[in-house]
DNA sequence: CTCCCTATTGACCATAGTTCAATAAAGAGA
DNA sequence: TCTCTTTATTGAACTATGGTCAATAGGGAG
């Protein structure tokens, strides 16, 4: 319908990457298998068999478009070592929910939905959520975790993804009243771990809030 | 292959529940699109027409799955109206993990997994956590949640969501211990929400650990 | 201007979901 | 015991979709 007649060629990296743009945003609006391969195609402008050229299966053109996502995801939540620590964390929670809430339907139905359809996207869910506990534990300034720390690390994690798809769902705190609620939620954690001494949760527990 | 040529005619109610018995097995260890029709209705001894019977289409038969794997569990954590609330909270969490722990893989496929899928999945979950906030809400007296609450109590939930996947892959504090823990993370979000006092918040911090 | 490389196509195949008319258990009534 | 009715059950046929491949043509190099 768009071609006439007319074929346009582009450099490969060039069309992969803007073959996975669409991809972000159709698996955002669509679950995997209400797109096919042809929709996916005719709406790329290019045919069923360009998709192929690119990507050797759907699935495998869905676990990239994931990974491309997290990818970024984590990029733009890189902590600034510029930063003290206890800024570092509300800062990397801000950057997280900003990105969140640019990306919503993204969000929910990458990194939420698309565990199901294979194990492959689960492992690049699952290393999001590592590199985002290492990123905590090196912050309290701790080697390895025992298990204890791990369990409740990890639902700190589950605490923020929790939060997070309620938040987006009513909107209502604001941004940064909520980074501020999950950094004194992981505060009391890590204080019960042991992590960080009573003074330092309570100097948290102190922090302003943002007005209303 | 099993049947040798005689057909048997069951009860429908009975047949209907057979399917969705097997289908919570084989779900529980096969994703969505690795399991085609035709094995289901060979491993459930019946013709594919059959199964279309009962369920109209593949999808439905999986939500149909999920939605009894979540009533089930739903079920076996009511609180038993007969105990103390703090004991219901710390009965309700064990009874979880232990149904978490009884059915692993069904429970990590099918909750964590179906969600992708199917936007109807997403409901049977996202109605399974609101039906265990207002049990919580309950428990703490509250009639209406504000903004702040319902986010941390949404947070809390994806705390034991994501701990208790981290638990049945190490399965390392024991059953009492974890569920102690969740019960104190819930305690110390509840204070800082104002739901609980300051002195109902420290008894439960003072709470035997189970020993090691 | 020609040639070559390869991005691109469209027709074709295989398989899995879905439909439906035909079949045969099993109980009811004579 | 026999027939009749109901409907659970089947198997073959249809459709849609993921996936393959030989043929085509854009576009840069020489």
């Amino acid at each position: 319908m768009v071609n006439k007649e007319k074929r346009t060629r582009l450099d490969v990296d060039d069309r992969r990457q803007k073959l996975l743009a669409l991809g972000r945003g159709l698996f955002g609006k669509h679950t995997y298998d209400e797109l096919s391969i042809s929709d996916i195609a005719q709406r790329a402008g290019i045919s069923k068999g360009l998709l192929y050229h690119y990507f050797p299966t759907k699935r495998l053109f869905y676990i990239e478009t994931i990974r491309d996502a997290a990818d970024e995801m984590l990029e733009l939540t890189t902590p600034d070592p510029r930063v003290a620590p206890r800024e570092t964390l509300l800062q990397g929670l801000e950057a997280y929910l900003s990105y969140v809430e640019k990306n919503a339907s993204s969000y929910v139905s990458l990194m939420k939905g698309g565990v199901g359809v294979d194990s492959e996207v689960a492992k690049i869910v699952q290393n999001c959520r590592d590199k985002m506990l290492a990123r905590v534990l090196e912050g309290a300034g701790a080697r390895k975790a025992t298990a204890r720390q791990r369990v409740l690390l990890a639902g700190w994690i589950g605490f923020v993804e929790g939060a997070t798809l309620d938040w987006l769902s009513h909107g209502e705190p604001s941004r940064k009243e909520l980074a501020l609620l999950l950094a004194q939620q992981l505060g009391f954690t890590l204080m019960r771990l042991g992590m960080i001494s009573k003074i330092q949760f309570a100097l948290l527990l102190r922090t302003r809030k943002a007005p209303k």
